[in-house]
DNA sequence: TGTAATAGTCGACCAGAGTCGAATTAAAAT
DNA sequence: ATTTTAATTCGACTCTGGTCGACTATTACA
């Protein structure tokens, strides 16, 4: 039985994150206050802190509830047998297609998300291992094809792909590399990565 | 002739950071008012913002200050004839250790300075530059001594060990590698990494 | 030395993030 | 149906980052 209040719930927390995706985009956040949101959303200031802690928690939300639907669609969209590099350039290309297309609010995650004031919650270390759990039987596999040295450690090879990522959307935001530039920067720095990875013939 | 006003300048910026460093340190940033850190360092609330736009601007100043007194010790510790491996470490540390002393100070540095909402400023770019200037050199001779490959652009290489100091630190931050493990840690991906960029025999 | 121009100081003030407790509404108990 | 209990809503309020313009000290110039 889906009663009223579970139902109002989630119909407000969609409305507050619905509201704030328009307001946030069309004005910017430092733009848009909380009042404002509120007014947007139908319901009164207070009430929006009952469903989010802060101002950036808003954000957070929106990015994770995103990120997730980007991830599922991926994991639909992706063929485990081709190459190392195609699959990850694949899966990195989409985040970042993501991160492009929310600018702002991608910035403020990620501050928050690479550089936590508090060692990582729960629920970050959950959305972690999701994080882990779509790449690693990628790598794994690419071990057993013989893409990848064998005597590596998973997280490692993660790890590591995972940090020139964070150097190409830092470049980004920095305006070192233009949008259009990115793909192939990301290709090269895989490149050169892989080259050091594959095993000795 | 130093002028009374120049004299006074260089003075209470001095004492505003001092003020700074003493309360961020030990109340935290968020818990420390601009009117508090005024009446600390002895002015009004009104001048403080005379010398620096905002609030985050004094972190950076500080950090700026700090970063370039480490840096400047470092290149005098420093011996060229080192293993490239060598080098690295002492660079890379030398800078964790400014970071994990400072650590609210580094968080909201790295914050603004790896994902900034403008693209970088003049200033930043400077620094950038700085920064290059330290490392390319190391990596050239590197080159030359046949420690890493010869058809690798510096800026590539040095964007590689950086993007690897960044995920050290993030992992720091977020709790998932303690201070004590660092330096083992980031050996580890120098290892891997070097390991890759060397010349193949 | 006296006066005009300029640089530097200050705190009252404003706007917006976040709090709190009184008021309202839904669910449970009788 | 009525009362009790608990959840939810709300906006007045607080606190603080940042602005503004009146005030003061310094310098330039007559």
């Amino acid at each position: 039985m889906p009663s009223t209040r579970e139902n109002n719930k989630r119909t407000k927390r969609k409305s507050i994150l619905e509201a704030a995706f328009r307001l946030f985009s069309r004005n910017g956040y430092n733009q848009t206050s909380i009042e404002e949101l509120a007014r947007e959303a139908g319901i009164g200031k207070g009430t929006v802190y009952s469903y989010f802690q802060t101002k950036r928690d808003i954000v957070r939300a929106f990015c994770e509830d995103e990120l997730e639907f980007t991830r599922e669609e991926l994991a639909v969209n992706t063929n485990p047998d081709m190459p190392l590099k195609d699959q990850l350039m694949i899966f990195f290309m989409a985040e970042f297609k993501h991160l492009s297309r929310n600018r702002e609010f991608g910035r403020l995650y990620l501050q928050e998300t690479v550089f936590p004031r508090e060692h990582h919650s729960d629920k970050d270390l959950e959305m972690q291992n999701r994080y882990f759990g779509l790449l690693f039987p990628i790598y794994q596999k690419a071990q057993e094809q013989g893409e990848l040295r064998k005597d590596l450690e998973l997280l490692h090879i993660a790890g590591h792909f995972y940090a020139l990522y964070l150097l190409l959307v830092s470049c980004w935001f920095s305006g070192m590399i233009p949008t259009e530039q990115t793909r192939e920067a990301l290709s090269a720095m895989f490149d050169q990565t892989l080259e050091g990875l594959k095993p000795k013939e």
